[in-house]
DNA sequence: GAATTAATTGAACGTTTGTTTTATTATGCA
DNA sequence: TGCATAATAAAACAAACGTTCAATTAATTC
């Protein structure tokens, strides 16, 4: 046999990117084997050459996608008002919800840096550094106009990103909260962290699903 | 050749722990061969099934005395009082100072949960789980009594945890911070983010550090 | 409808993997 | 001193790994 009948590079393409960003979260990139992701595509192993060079040109191009996504979606979420606040509670917002909707690449972002050459790596964290650079220079804009209390700017910062990219380990879509309710609930605390006056605004809607659990 | 001079079980399964945990955390469990730990040790890979049935034997064993290390630094650090802001700082200042101690088996304990059989797994969650049943009801108490206030518990239990073990993804010894200027900040974060009405105690020592970055 | 291009298969390559087996030597004890 | 055993080396195992190549067929173009 060779080409099958409906075969469609670039849907292959899209189903090849897929898979590998589930298995990778599922089992990790060193773990998932060409063979088995060509299985999970429904392909031989030989037909992913076709559309990445070699196993880590695929992980690359997730991981530049996925900070790709994620900048590009801050660009779009970005307020244009100078209020800090405002501008912290997009961050939280953006963040939160585009990890969310994106678990799969945003495991194999956090997890498999390792398994990059020194090159990539480099490239990635430089688009890393970028985007958390965004938040603090919220974070020092809000210091000094005086509506944020924070002792480091830059400690602050990676504690909030590790809280927030948190997310992912334990939510799962149609459990105990919606998307809009940990947003909500990460916001006040967000807030409560940086020591802002007024707490987060949808707090309200929250406190009626709130407190089921122990 | 066979028995070398001055080999000796108890020091080599002790250079085997250590040099599998700092592999396991540079470049993954996978990604670890048996011959390449057994070259950092200085031996032949078969001399490390005298120690370790399998590879995955290893990994669960650096896992369990993770958590049974944790759990044990915890029972002594346990203060009597009920006061749930001084339990919750002796429980951050634990966590923190823990986890920057033995970074390496946090990594691997944080990180190659996959790689767990079921049953493993299961045994390891559950170890996890009462670790951090502790802070939700030191959590659960602040609230009722009122000294914090708490939209969910379980939640900003997992935002806790998920902050303060994210240390280990940035701190290197031995540079800008110090443990103690570390902990400190986080331990005000944390107070704030509870809403605990008092802020963190050492926090007027650590100002003079703080804010030197942007 | 023939020629060309795109997509895929199946088999094979050399390496590396975790693990086992057998032989050999150092050490501790009688 | 001699004996038991603890500790290791060296070689080998089958299985799995990422990757390559030639052959083959579906889709597209002219």
């Amino acid at each position: 046999m060779a080409r099958t009948t409906g075969s469609d590079g670039e849907k292959t393409e899209a189903a090849v990117r897929e898979a590998a960003a589930s298995l990778i979260a599922r089992y990790g990139y060193e773990a998932m084997s060409m063979r088995r992701l060509a299985a999970e595509v429904g392909v031989q192993a030989a037909a992913l050459y076709r559309y990445f060079p070699t196993k880590e040109d695929l992980l690359f191009t997730l991981m530049r996608e996925h900070m790709e996504g994620l900048t590009a979606a801050w660009e779009t979420a970005r307020p244009t008002t100078a209020d800090p606040e405002a501008r912290l509670a997009a961050y939280v917002r953006n963040h939160i919800a585009f990890h969310i909707e994106r678990r799969h690449s945003t495991h194999a972002s956090n997890m498999e840096l390792r398994s990059l050459s020194h090159d990539r790596l480099t490239r990635i964290l430089r688009m890393r550094t970028a985007y958390e650079k965004e938040l603090r220079a919220i974070l020092r804009d809000g210091a000094e106009a005086g509506v944020f209390s924070i002792e480091d700017t830059g400690l602050t910062a990676m504690a909030l990103i590790q809280m927030m990219t948190g997310v992912i380990v334990w939510f799962r879509p149609g459990e105990r909260l919606s998307v809009a309710e940990v947003t909500a609930t990460y916001l006040s605390m967000t807030m409560r962290l940086v020591g802002a006056k007024i707490d987060g605004t949808e707090e309200r809607h929250v406190h009626a699903h709130a407190q089921l659990r122990a």
